[in-house]
DNA sequence: TACCAGGTAAAAA
DNA sequence: TTTTTACATGGT
């Protein structure tokens, strides 16, 4: 029997972190004190629920409506809630940096969350290329609701399965383009017929992921470094083209214009090995500075 | 109304 | 080889 404790590695602020992850999303339900959300383990949608009950050192328990599961939930807890990083090594690279120095303290404990399975990070990843984040987040509720399953409440991402098998109109009923309907199911069927297995991305090289990412269809630069600092946590990977990112760097960073590309580079190259890391807190920062 | 928003592949030059 | 274009939705 598996004891459902979690102990992430210190320093952690589990609370600011959830705000960090509701903020990010439109529907900003904020003040949420657990973490709960439908996965998926076999097939089989889940609940899966994380609360704090001890402060100092932070010690999360992880529930779940089927105990059966409860050893591989916790696994995918502490992937979702990235329970393995430590913080320090980027706070003595930030340290070094005047400019951004207040707002990492500002932020001390966060870590960024990732989505519970890799499939589901690169079809967000899809679903984000070009369009605004909130036309973005609509899209994805359509999907869901149509694709996905329902429990307790809360919605499960579609199978892998299931996305293959829809057709690219049910797809673009959702309000996708042609394009990224047929990006999305081509994905899926790649995934379903093996030739395409994103669990072999977590062992890979920062490099080898983008190659591997990038020779398919509908996957560029920027979907890769994406799927590298978010689905994967890779601390220094920056999809330096990113609109958002450019613009807030160029806010923190540079000179309060948007920055280009290799401009981005250059003024993140001090932060190495961690300027994913310096990425995510100042759009962190911006978002939440706003409320 | 037109344009921009956390890009990409494919057509055209 | 390099440059231009089409694309879906939601906010301003």
């Amino acid at each position: 029997m598996s004891v459902p404790l979690l102990n992430p590695i210190a320093p952690y602020d589990f609370l600011l972190s959830l705000r960090v992850a509701a903020s990010f999303s439109p529907e900003a339900s904020q003040n949420q004190t657990i973490l709960r959300t439908a996965v998926r383990l076999d097939k089989k949608p889940l609940v899966m629920e994380v609360r704090q009950i001890n402060k100092r050192p932070v010690q999360l328990k992880v529930s779940c409506n089927d105990n059966d599961y409860i050893g591989t939930i916790k696994k995918l807890a502490e992937w979702v809630l990235f329970a393995e990083l430590n913080l320090r090594g980027f706070y003595r690279v930030s340290h070094r940096n005047k400019k951004i120095n207040h707002i990492v303290k500002r932020l001390h404990g966060l870590k960024p969350m990732r989505p519970a399975s890799l499939f589901e990070m690169a079809v967000i990843a899809v679903i984000e290329q070009q369009i605004s984040l909130i036309a973005s987040y609509r899209i994805r509720e359509r999907m869901i609701k149509r694709f996905g399953d329902s429990i307790d409440g809360l919605w499960a991402f579609p199978c892998v399965e299931t996305l293959a098998e829809a057709a690219v109109d049910e797809l673009m009923a959702c309000g996708l383009s042609k394009r990224k309907a047929e990006y999305i199911r081509g994905l899926a069927l790649k995934v379903c017929d093996r030739s395409v297995d994103l669990n072999t991305l977590k062992t890979m090289s920062d490099e080898d992921v983008r190659q591997y990412m990038t020779s398919i269809r509908g996957f560029g630069p920027w979907s890769a470094d994406y799927i590298l600092i978010r689905g994967l946590g890779r601390t220094d990977c920056v999809p330096a083209n990113d609109l958002a990112l450019r613009t807030t760097v160029g806010k923190y960073l540079g000179d309060g214009t948007r920055l280009s590309p290799e401009k981005v580079r250059k003024v993140l190259e001090p932060f190495a090995p961690y300027r994913g890391m310096v990425a995510f807190y100042l759009l962190a920062y911006e978002k939440i500075s706003k409320h």
